[in-house]
DNA sequence: CCGATCTGCTAATACGAATTATTACTGGGC
DNA sequence: GCCCAGTAATAATTCGTATTAGCAGATCGG
């Protein structure tokens, strides 16, 4: 690999020292360094005309810095199986990394040498190759995070906030608000025995729709009633709740749901009124246009970056919920 | 931000020196290079107690070696629009380069700073920080490409293949004998007057599929008929011409054509056969059943990143197509 | 006309890891 | 007692850029 071009060389060919090539690629201005204009001019003349670009590792290495920002995923960024999950979050990521100028740093060599789950910190990890990173999945290791907080790493959390030890940095969706506007409006339109479907645990995204819920259901005093997505036939036993108004907790499951109304008569939203809480993990395709709400996952993917940025700068822990938009949809009518 | 831990440090708390740290880290044992046993294992005790991680610049800068791939491409990668052209290329590269254990550098700051399109070597471009990189894109600056050939920067484009004033390493997909096989199959149907609707120019990619076809009928000795896609009425155009099969080169067009045949009673494939010739860049969703052949994208991806690896470590230009899969379908039928 | 200030630039060093050259020590052979 | 081989480790240097301190020469004030 032929050596390339390094300050040294362009300083050798303008007749100037490496500093003063290095000064004048930094158009410093300050009173302590002083370049005289024509100085200046061949310099970078000579930079024009070789193409010089500087070495990004001698770059970081001496100023510690590096415009790239790493994103870190717990499973394959580049789902092969779905229309996937992770994508409406890199769009967003991408677009505005874009904006500040900085590159995107995939860790996709991060599943340890065991073959096991992916680690942030493995034997060569190039973390701190970027400035700060972006987590991107729905189960973040706790130590990794703790790791991250101790090392004082930037970065920020995209989904999960777990505390691990101490608070962390996060961009989240809102359902909890967007829940409890859904409840209103079903108890708006009339509705006073609700069911929420699903787990309504585990992972944070779910449970705090099942808060919400909750919350909701008693701020508006009515009855709200719990079912697991899992019983053997989902239909009778949300028919035998007595409830006006199913809210899913997973679009896949209204999904089939619906499907199993229509087979066995069930009038949606005649009999029953559907709402679904954020669009689907798992991928599914409909064109049921349901009630329900959108998680801003591009807008999310944005915002991380953003307030990346902001804690690489100037370090703070920010922690955003983003508001998830309403869909009118079909499926939730007055009774 | 608090100084990170050093070589240095590690070095302090085991009682070594700096060099010695490094020779274990990278556990050398040549015979110019001896660490004791019982030293080895100190080291190797402060390191997994501290939780020691190497700077990649710093290694990077003295080794030449970074173990990142940089993905370069001349659109946004995960474009908001679509269900995108990038996502399967991405998949490929993606899971190569887990496999060979390399990170992904996304030059997503690329877009020069006039705001115009995107450039590899822009101000401050980080190209030199990954080891080599892919290239991916339908249209390829060819000053970038001449300039990564003159930097010898290694480097593999996927589908684009100009020469740059020198060979260039690809990885494209097989249209010509794609193209051919479709060709012979509908000679072996009975067909012997088609008709090739595209443009049959511009990108190689389309250039190939139409060279593929006109060298398949003179071989097959049937005749071959072109037409351009946005004619006024191409339905009436296509049944001007006589032929029995129309070779689409986009499938997006075919998906318009069927619309319009159902519509004025023209029976697909009755009528009139359809061959699609791959999948479609521009997205659409379609339930029909075309015949024709998908391209490999994946299987670019991960073949251009193996191929990368070769480069980088004994260099070499290596070009590949790779074969498409041919789809039966139904819309082909014998007459 | 001598010190003070300003101007334009460079030498030296830091950053963190890898590598090369070199040193300190131990035993063994004669 | 001296030289050599072998072992274990370190000092010094390298990679390319950024920064700090400082050095000449010119200009200015008194």
């Amino acid at each position: 690999m032929a050596r390339r071009l390094t300050q040294q060389d362009i300083a050798r060919m303008a007749g100037v020292s490496q500093t003063t090539v290095s000064l004048v690629l930094n158009n410093r201005a300050d009173s302590e360094v002083r370049i005289s204009p024509e100085t200046r001019q061949r310099v970078l003349r000579v930079i024009r005309e070789t193409g010089y670009i500087a070495d990004p590792a001698a770059r970081r290495l001496a100023e510690g810095r590096n415009r790239i920002l790493g994103v870190f995923t717990y499973e394959a960024v580049f789902p092969a199986t779905s229309a996937d999950f992770y994508h409406p979050f890199l769009v967003g990521i991408e677009e505005c990394a874009e904006e500040v100028g900085c590159d995107l740093l995939l860790f996709t060599s991060a599943r340890a040498s065991g073959g096991g789950r992916r680690r942030i910190f493995n034997e060569d990890s190039r973390v701190r190759l970027a400035d700060g990173c972006v987590l991107l999945g729905r189960m973040v290791d706790r130590d990794d995070l703790a790791r991250l907080i101790a090392d004082q790493i930037p970065f920020v959390s995209v989904g999960r906030r777990d505390d691990a030890g101490g608070p962390v940095p996060y961009v989240g969706a809102d359902y909890p608000t967007a829940t409890r506007a859904l409840v209103e409006r079903a108890v708006r339109l009339g509705h006073r025995r609700l069911v929420y479907v699903g787990t309504g645990g585990g992972a944070e995204s779910t449970a705090d729709r099942y808060a919400g819920f909750r919350a909701a259901v008693a701020e508006f005093d009515v009855e709200g009633l719990h079912l697991a997505p899992d019983v053997s036939d989902l239909l009778d036993a949300v028919r035998d709740t007595g409830a006006t108004a199913a809210f899913f907790e997973e679009q896949a499951d209204a999904v089939l749901f619906v499907q199993a109304a229509k087979e066995r008569g069930l009038a949606i939203p005649g009999d029953l009124s559907l709402v679904t809480l954020g669009s689907a993990t798992r991928p599914v395709h409909t064109d049921i246009d349901f009630t329900g709400f959108l998680i801003p996952r591009r807008e999310m993917g944005r915002r991380a970056v953003e307030l990346l940025t902001g804690v690489i700068e100037s370090g703070g822990t920010p922690q955003e919920l983003l508001p998830c938009e309403l869909i009118e949809g079909s499926t939730l009518i007055g009774r």
